[in-house]
DNA sequence: GCAATGACTGGTA
DNA sequence: TTACCAGCCATTG
């Protein structure tokens, strides 16, 4: 076989971040910091580094920032998502933001 | 080796 | 709520 380069020939840091994206539940999301406390290793720097690079192969949008507010450059594309897996917004007042209280994950 | 940068976070005003 | 600041860690010039 041709041993076809596929993204995931990424560091073995970046692969566990993913990994740890593609086991976020729908309706639910992780902070960057969240994330990185949970693999016990690196930092929301870091972790927003591995999303910028290969998130196009995760649910990206389900990582969002500590405050409930979606990747930076990509809210609009993450608000349609929210919509679509009817993730907990604040809606209302703040529909650019998630409800972290109840969407936050694991929980 | 140092300075600047980035899909960040928490605290204070 | 927004704004500013210091801390954080790896990559880049």
């Amino acid at each position: 076989m041709t041993n076809d380069p596929p993204p995931a020939d990424v560091d073995g840091y970046a692969s566990r971040v993913l990994d740890v994206v593609d086991a976020i539940p729908p309706g639910r999301v992780m902070s960057y910091g969240d994330i990185a406390e949970y693999l016990g290793e690196g930092g929301p720097r870091q972790v927003g580094r591995v999303m910028a690079l290969w998130g196009g192969g995760v649910a990206w949008w389900r990582v969002i920032h500590s405050d409930g507010t979606p990747a930076q450059g990509h809210e609009r594309r993450a608000l349609e998502r929210y919509r679509d897996e009817k993730t907990p917004m604040r809606s209302v007042r703040d529909p650019v933001r998630v409800d972290m209280r109840r969407a936050r994950w694991p929980d």
